[in-house]
DNA sequence: AAGCGAAGTTAGCGTTGTAAACATAGGTAG
DNA sequence: CTACCTATGTTTACAACGCTAACTTCGCTT
């Protein structure tokens, strides 16, 4: 974080004894290893592997596993918030941006369980409030919400009553279904009606106007 | 498998070589554990020490750490599912017992993180359908919900064409929203207001009459 | 130019999952 | 009654992991 400004690669594929970014190096390294195998595949020893770096090497940039895979997990969200933005940004009406937004969240759950999964890992408590809290870092899945929830407030199909703890109730169905979805894959098959029935549902909890199918 | 039936114990406390009831014995501590400290602390090695057997013999009994991982996350989706009808009993009017199940999920849920946290914990696939499947083993979380709506058609509450889908819509939201308070302890004061929010928003979406408060 | 601190390296310990190979108990066939 | 057979335990062993300690190498500062 101190001398890390983006852009700064200093060595990309190791010539020199320092690396100049291992850190960013293990959390893309442990990333894909989320990718492949789930948040019990994120491994120190492997990631330093695949970096070609020593395991202790790791250890100084991370205090232990549960930290390293905090910051995969931390990763894993950004990703998801990106696929929210994109699927967002195909739309022009408020509405119709809102149900992208979680259109996009349940669509990155069925295609990547495993990045899903990393990224609302349970990791065991240590004091600080736990990463699946909304509101932590930049790309945030939750802070997409929360704007497409208040532009529905400035076109005036949201009043400000219902906006209190909207965000709330959207978000627990549409990270519910997600789950449910990722992990049946016997259900992706009715996969678009059932997503089309909770945000039927978000948008009657809403008060919203009746979605045209 | 063969000779167990319900209400075998033929060795409480290991007086002879064989114990007679490993496999439940092992899923009884595994649950201990998960209750103590989540599905990483379930760990065959422990439960086997706490049972008082050597390590290997719980492999007679499980192929591998996941399917006893898997066991033992039934044993918790079971209890969860215990607590559910102990809170939808409280009531009788069928609106009141199911707004009692959805509490009742959510309630075990913020009394029991770990457990929640185990139950549907990320089990690397093996080809089957993932242990979050709804619809398994007896004492079933999801079938309770079901139930619950099902009551609600019978008492003509909830029409049937809006009851396609609505264990969906219904599970989501509250399993959802139970993730969230389970793992945000500093969401905890606002509980209360945070499940009847999503509760409204279940109500809401079914068409159901609204809740008085 | 010396040397200091940050960022690597190799060795090594304790715990885990899991495979052999061996031992024991309890039921069944002779 | 005895001799085995099978299910269920035990000991032993190994690889992979998390993590610590002690050493090395580099880049920067003074």
């Amino acid at each position: 974080m101190s001398s890390t400004a983006p852009g700064d690669e200093p060595n990309e594929s190791r010539s020199s004894y320092h690396h100049g970014n291992l850190a960013a190096a293990l959390v893309e390294a442990g990333y894909g290893l989320a990718a492949e195998g789930g948040p019990s595949a994120v491994t120190v020893r492997e990631a330093a592997r695949r970096v070609g770096v020593s395991a202790p090497a790791a250890y100084r940039h991370f205090v232990d596993r549960d930290e390293f895979l905090g910051a995969v997990a931390a990763r894993c969200r950004r990703e998801l918030a990106i696929a929210m933005v994109a699927a967002r940004n195909c739309r022009r009406e408020p509405q119709r941006r809102f149900e992208a937004v979680g259109r996009g969240y349940v669509e990155f759950a069925m295609s990547n369980p495993h990045l899903i999964d990393t990224a609302f890992a349970e990791i065991p408590v240590k004091g600080g409030p736990s990463a699946a809290e909304p509101g932590d870092e930049d790309p945030n899945a939750f802070m997409v919400l929360v704007e497409a929830l208040d532009d529905l407030v400035s076109a005036g199909l949201l009043s400000t009553e219902r906006r209190e703890g909207a965000e709330i109730v959207a978000w627990s169905a549409v990270h519910g279904i997600s789950l449910l979805l990722a992990r049946s894959p016997g259900m992706r098959a009715d996969a678009g009606e059932l997503i089309d029935r909770v945000l039927d549902g978000i948008v009657a909890a809403l008060g919203l106007p009746r979605r045209r199918r």
